[in-house]
DNA sequence: CGTGCGGTTGATCCGAGTCAAGCCAAGTGG
DNA sequence: CCACTTGGCTTGACTCGGATCAACCGCACG
């Protein structure tokens, strides 16, 4: 099974410490002393996984957890006919996985080349149990990702295919922190874009061009620029 | 305004001891000692809501945190044109609100009289930091919360019409361990089932008169029984 | 130079929304 | 006690948004 490949694998240089650590695993870093976090990752090996390579299965025992250090995961659960929705994505310094939990209830699977650092579950757990700050953390991350997950139930149950588009696109230009006029990266395909709006191919296709009228401006596929924010904002509903 | 009442107002009885805590609530209790949670409850003031009070708001601060203790709450997030999303129900031993956060980003109103035990967020927060056995409390709710908010975009973004009301009927059935031919009490009304759907009333009705040819039974209103889980848990798309 | 893949566009279909009427049970007031 | 209202639910007729099916485009790649 592919889940021992991935601990017990090639790609299994030990972590030396968290130098690197980009945006949000800062918080975790710094809230963990020196010795801590160097015994914190020690327990962990890091994981290579090619774009499209599958680190855990919806129905899979929970035995790993990871914290992504590059690239882009998406986390997705799917029905038995195949439609599939995406819960959610994981960026550099996100945890996946179900700590103290039997099973995750969904695949996580790398939308880009990615490197994570994994840990066996159980090892996982026992560490964090005897660091609260650390599991103050994941308090922290768990109640942020509920929240993200309970604003994106709104948009699935109620928005309308122009506005679940109009939406998504303001998330990424937000997160990046764009100006109107700046080039915004959008590193979906057209398929994942609709499976994570609960929507077809066609329809994110259609809405696309619809906005390039006056909101966006489409220079190539996995970019956009917001020509006007405040009609994207509008189309939105919100 | 409400908020402020509900802690200040006249239910402002404290709250001493757990011995009544139902279900889930026993987690807590367990994994606090008994002068830690007397010292917790200490914390808080026990309010009373009416069926259809609201206890917060979607762009409130959030400056409570409650526990609930009899009734049923929602949660939920509407569109500015009056469009609602029942986010998650809370049902006796939950938390709501948003410890560690600036807003909750969803409005809580009760479903049916309630009572709940209702702390400052300050205090709250303040204690939860220096009690790691609460923090871990919480975080098992946390992720559990975040699973089946996931499962529940699933559904949203997913399910035909159909599916959705039969997960619903078989949530409840599984809830409440009900054996086929019992009766299931279904605490909400049509237009409850939809928000939480993502439907329309008009939709559900349909739906359900359509099950009661073979899956299900409606004795009354808020109650139904199974006739043949097999074939609802099929109608389910699984 | 074909071949395949991701994306776009068009034509058509269908499921769920909308609008409107009617039903039933529980008040309410004369 | 009965006439009337009210609110939640059901049912029917119709509409429409997004899914489906199919053709086609452009580009990368063998």
């Amino acid at each position: 099974m592919y889940l021992e490949s991935a601990i017990g694998g090639s790609a299994n240089k030990r972590v030396g410490n968290c130098a690197s650590c980009p945006t949000r695993e800062q918080a975790i870093c710094s809230a963990l002393s020196q010795d801590v976090l160097a015994e914190f990752f020690q327990l962990g090996r890091t994981c290579q996984l090619r774009r499209g390579e599958t680190l855990m299965w919806q129905s899979d025992e929970a035995i790993i957890v990871g914290n992504l250090r590059e690239g882009l995961l998406k986390l997705t659960a799917s029905l038995d006919d195949g439609r599939e929705q995406i819960l959610g994505l994981a960026f550099p310094g996100d945890f996946v996985g179900r700590p103290f939990g039997a099973t995750a209830g969904h695949c996580v699977t790398a939308l880009t080349e990615a490197r994570l650092c994994v840990f066996r579950r159980s090892a996982f757990d026992r560490f964090a149990s005897c660091h609260p700050e650390l599991e103050h953390a994941l308090l922290l991350r768990a109640l942020d990702e509920l929240e993200r997950a309970r604003r994106w139930m709104l948009l699935l149950g109620r928005k309308s295919a122009g506005e679940r588009v109009a939406t998504l696109l303001l998330e990424f230009a937000d997160r990046q922190g764009a100006r109107e006029g700046q080039r915004v990266a959008l590193p979906l395909s057209r398929q994942q874009m609709a499976d994570l709006l609960g929507l077809t191919i066609e329809t994110v296709s259609r809405k696309l061009t619809l906005f390039k009228r006056h909101a966006i401006r489409l220079p190539d596929l996995h970019g956009f620029v917001v020509l006007d924010r405040a009609e994207l904002r509008a189309l939105s509903g919100s």
